[in-house]
DNA sequence: TTGCTAAACGGAGACACCCTCCGTATCGTT
DNA sequence: AACGATACGGAGGGTGTCTCCGTTTAGCAA
């Protein structure tokens, strides 16, 4: 690629990053995304086929932290419980990062074509490994799969998403799931 | 109202239903359902200010059995945990049976401003009565409210409408929920 | 440096959508 | 039959995504 389009490139995922962040997919426009980065719209179709495409470029960077802080919430001390919803915790604060993202990427769980879809792989790893872990300790029940948690949280982060709801208004909700899926 | 207007309101609200329901909110365009209903655009917009006021006229009818469907999923056979599960794929069956409306009606749970306010109360007041009639035989959890169960609910439903995913797989999302609710 | 070609750019405009506006047609009452 | 209030239709305004193509520019070769 040419210098001056992976410059474009990068400023123009910078730029939607803040956009889409700030205002959410639907508020902000790709006419808005190219006034803002000084380039046309022809430029932004070239790079990203997709409004959604550039969209999943401009999450691309925060997702790749999910690893790692599947491992912390693990790592933590506390019972299986306050493990389990540390997690609970940390992926809904991720998907609500920014706005309508969570609803977005919960809807292309299980969607091979969707653009999130390696969004939606590295979530559903994460999930396993934790399922993986709490299942050896005996904590989980035995009939939890990673898609159901995955459903389950993202519904979840969707809802808060959507209706602006608290921190603790999520925890309670997220208690109830954890409680679910736990081992009686 | 004028006759004919009664007649075109009637014939509108019933077009439109079939078509949302087999083809979703989005995917319907006013046009269409003008041209279904055989009248012209200005038409639909005097008897429903907006797309989403037809939504919800659309809608109206099953809503209105909803009342009906609490009782009857209380008054069935079964342990506590059976008829909240009664309940709650009843509930699922309501939401997802206009695709999309799962996800725009809990959606707008809170929004007082909301075309849908009407479905909410109802929901919301369904709901009550459930965990009002466990809560009295000390089999619901203390710390459960009506709008965290329609939220949670709801969330299950917004990702089996939009993910078509089989009743199976509804149910054991909700059995997770029932398990969260349920005193333990 | 200069010339050349493939790559990248910009923005007009096609198309689809929601919704408004207003001239025309119809209903129902006098 | 005449007339006023009510309802109708569809052209078109505004905004959105995305395409197309004439123009510009980067980067290489002579």
């Amino acid at each position: 690629m040419r210098a001056d389009a992976v410059r474009n490139r990068e400023r123009i995922v910078e730029l939607a990053r803040a956009l889409f962040r700030e205002k959410g997919y639907d508020a902000v426009s790709m006419d808005e995304v190219a006034k803002a980065a000084e380039v046309g719209v022809g430029t932004l179709y070239r790079h990203f086929p997709t409004k959604e495409a550039l969209y999943d470029a401009a999450l691309q960077a925060w997702v790749e932290t999910v690893t790692e802080a599947v491992e912390k919430a693990l790592a933590a001390e506390g019972s299986a419980r306050d493990r389990l919803l540390s997690w609970f915790d940390t992926y809904v604060e991720f998907l609500t990062r920014h706005k309508g993202a969570a609803w977005r990427i919960t809807s292309a769980l299980g969607d091979e074509g969707s653009p999130f879809a390696a969004k939606c792989r590295t979530y559903l790893n994460a999930n396993q490994r934790i399922i993986d872990t709490l299942a050896s300790e005996g904590a989980m029940r035995a009939d939890v799969d990673a898609m159901q948690l995955c459903r389950l949280v993202g519904g979840v982060a969707a809802v808060v998403d959507n209706s602006e709801l608290d921190a603790e208004a999520a925890r309670s909700m997220l208690a109830v799931v954890a409680d679910g899926v736990l081992a009686s």
